[in-house]
DNA sequence: CGCCTTTGACCAGCGC
DNA sequence: GCGCTGGTCAAAGGCG
């Protein structure tokens, strides 16, 4: 399974590798002025041979045009080959990616060893794994992104684009500098829509959860299904944090034992979309935001929103996935992580990583992560330790993260905070055509009961452990706060 | 005019 | 059953 998924990934990243050079091949064919090694261009160049030799002057200009395409033909050979060392660095981080996910399985699987081992456990280092082959498969249409933008000449958009770039390279790709540096080149491209992600069907997560709970006999329906939420708490002046998305505030509530009333937000974006946000201040410290996220988004984002909401898909399905695959609808579960994780995203390198710890929120009975960005950035401070609940708690400290350079908005543990009228935000009005597919939720992902302990703890343990979430979390972070840039 | 926020009413879950 | 609380609805009004 997980080889096969790779060896198709791969195949996928070649074959999109040659079909962009043709292409490009071909655009630079029409305007009369590039050439590239294909049998087709040397097709074109017949054709220009075939010119009635009447005219000295156009055979002057064919030359100059056969010079130019081939100062072309070079650049494209050259990108080409950046391309390929690209994909080769690619591969060599997925392959040492693996091989710590493994460990870290393996790890996991030894300290369960004194408790009982469930299937679920199994099935969940399954999963880890399918996530592993399914995310590098959905890399290449990721890679094929990259190639698309690097194919932009003018960075005017360069933050949102490198969110984009990173956006695809799923297990902690990152794209190397050279590369990056390659985004110079020009040439005018950015239909930049896999449609393998497109397409992919759309499922509200309560539709999912109350399909899944109505096949689980014993277990009754509830009206509210536990979603999973992602909380981050950010210092931040502006009554909300500019996301990138588009919210409708649908209600405010003075919530108990805090005086600062709470904000219900729901998303606009897409007509029918589940997401909601809440926001409120800490009674604490009135200067810290905290965002809470709940659901993920059944269409596309801008660019400046999708960190924040892969970040928030990825938790859900963390907490979600743990109990369900020991069930007959297991697979839905693994599509499900699969495509959550598959929209983790990789950050440029200059984030320095986080307190993001699982409290669980025993307080509701929604399975929470919370992202605390107002903490001393090498705080090693861990949150909570295991409790018996009903989602028990989980922390973690990223401080140990190698990748640290603090975007100065982030270590004084302030964020970009946005106004109210996110709509005013210029990246969400459709002007900008760089939208990513985002496909979330569109599985089935649910409990059918509650989550053990052990489930949950080994599942959050396996998954925050691996890199790849990391990263996604702290690109997701990074997102909210950089995207008011 | 369309989309937004505001805000009181309403609803459901939960504990007693 | 009742009250508390969190969350949502929807009417009313504001704004560009
Ligand atoms: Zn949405």
């Amino acid at each position: 399974m997980e080889e096969t998924f790779r060896r198709s990934s791969m195949e996928g990243l070649m074959v999109k590798e040659e079909t962009r050079v043709e292409s490009d091949g071909e655009d630079v064919g029409t305007n009369n002025t590039g050439k590239v090694s294909g049998n087709k261009r040397k097709a074109h160049d017949d054709d220009s041979t075939w010119n009635p030799p009447s005219s000295d002057q156009k055979n002057l200009g064919t030359i100059k045009q056969l010079e130019s395409a081939k100062t072309k033909m070079g650049e494209v050979r050259e990108e080409n080959e950046r391309l390929k060392t690209l994909l080769s660095h690619i591969l060599k981080q997925y392959q040492s990616l693996q091989k710590d996910f493994s460990n870290t399985v393996q790890q996991n699987q030894d300290k369960k060893s004194t408790l009982t081992i469930t299937s679920t456990d199994q099935d969940q280092i399954q999963e880890a794994h399918e996530f592993f082959s399914l995310s590098l498969g959905r890399s290449s249409s990721a890679f094929k992104i990259e190639e698309k933008y690097s194919n932009i000449g003018k960075l005017k958009k360069n933050d949102d684009l490198q969110e984009g770039l990173a956006l695809g390279l799923d297990c902690k790709f990152e794209v190397p500098n050279s590369y990056q540096t390659s985004k110079n080149t020009s040439l005018e491209n950015r239909s930049i829509v896999p449609k393998e992600v497109e397409i992919r069907e759309q499922w509200p997560l309560s539709k999912i959860i109350k399909t899944m709970r109505s096949e689980g006999d014993e277990v009754p329906e509830q009206t509210h299904p536990k979603k999973a939420r992602v909380s981050v708490r950010a210092r931040c002046d502006a009554p909300t944090m500019n996301d990138g998305c588009q919210w409708r505030k649908y209600g405010q509530k003075i919530s108990k034992g805090n005086p600062c009333p709470r904000a219900y937000f729901r998303c606009t974006v897409g007509p029918t979309c589940p997401v909601r946000k809440q926001v409120q201040r800490c009674s604490e410290d009135m200067s810290i935001l905290i965002t809470t996220y709940e659901g993920t988004h059944n269409h596309p984002l801008p660019m400046s929103a999708t960190a924040m909401a892969s970040s928030t898909s990825a938790a859900a399905c963390m907490l979600l996935s743990g109990s369900t695959s020991s069930h007959p609808l297991g697979t839905s579960t693994t599509n499900t992580c699969a495509n959550l994780h598959s929209l983790n995203l990789s950050f440029p390198d200059n984030y320095k990583s986080r307190q993001i710890y699982l409290p669980n929120s025993s307080f509701s009975s929604h399975p929470t992560i919370t992202l605390d960005l107002t903490a001393p950035s090498s705080s090693s401070s861990l949150y909570t330790p295991y409790q018996i609940n009903r989602f028990p708690p989980t922390s973690l400290n990223f401080s140990s993260l190698e990748s640290s350079t603090t975007p100065a908005s982030w270590s004084n543990g302030y964020s970009e905070c946005g106004t109210q009228s996110y709509y005013k935000n210029p990246m969400v009005g459709g002007k900008n055509k760089e939208y990513i597919p985002y496909m979330a939720e569109n599985n089935p992902s649910p409990p059918q009961q509650p989550l053990s302990t052990e489930t949950i703890a080994a599942a959050t343990k396996a998954i925050t452990s691996d890199p790849s979430f990391r990263t996604a979390l702290e690109a997701a972070i990074s997102s909210v706060v950089g995207s008011g840039v």
